[in-house]
DNA sequence: ATTCTCACA
DNA sequence: TGTGAGAA
């Protein structure tokens, strides 16, 4: 195990590009040392980028993923931060809650729409199954 | 291979 | 929340 990596050793690493992970550092997420112009990640840096694209999957903005991870090695009280990330868990809980309910509600009324266009066409094929015998044969006359 | 900036969705 | 292009 290194203790230092390059920014390409750990864009292959985690499956993301490079220019991703300088993103993330414009946004102050993450703060390699430099040499020569070139990033040097640590290990904590490491640790901090994969905690930083584990806040991402679980639908985390940048923004409070970065407030969590500041908190995190600002060392601030430990009660503090788990309080904090719990309180975080619980908001994302109910956003995931309240968009199931959409999603939900949508799809009842996909449901209903297309019920009504279904039945609708059954009217209509009806219709037309009552006057197909009449043009059924000029229709084969016209297409030969 | 890596850096930065500007533009763009 | 990123990507692409171009220059150094």
């Amino acid at each position: 195990m290194q203790e230092t990596y390059s920014i390409s050793e750990l864009g292959k690493e985690f499956g993301i590009t490079t220019r991703a992970i300088r993103f993330y550092e414009d946004k102050e997420l993450l703060s390699p040392t430099r040499q020569g112009g070139r990033r040097i990640y640590s290990r904590a840096d490491r640790t901090r980028l994969k905690l930083l694209l584990r806040g991402k999957r679980l639908g985390w903005p940048l923004e409070e993923i970065k407030s969590v991870l500041n908190m995190y090695d600002a060392g601030d009280g430990e009660l503090d931060q788990l309080q904090y990330t719990a309180k975080k868990i619980e908001q994302r809980r109910q956003q995931l809650l309240r968009q199931k309910q959409d999603i939900n509600a949508a799809l009842a009324d996909l449901d209903r729409i297309q019920n009504r266009c279904v039945s609708h066409m059954a009217t209509l094929n009806s219709c037309n199954d009552n006057h197909s015998s009449q043009n059924h044969q000029s229709q084969k006359e016209t297409s030969s």
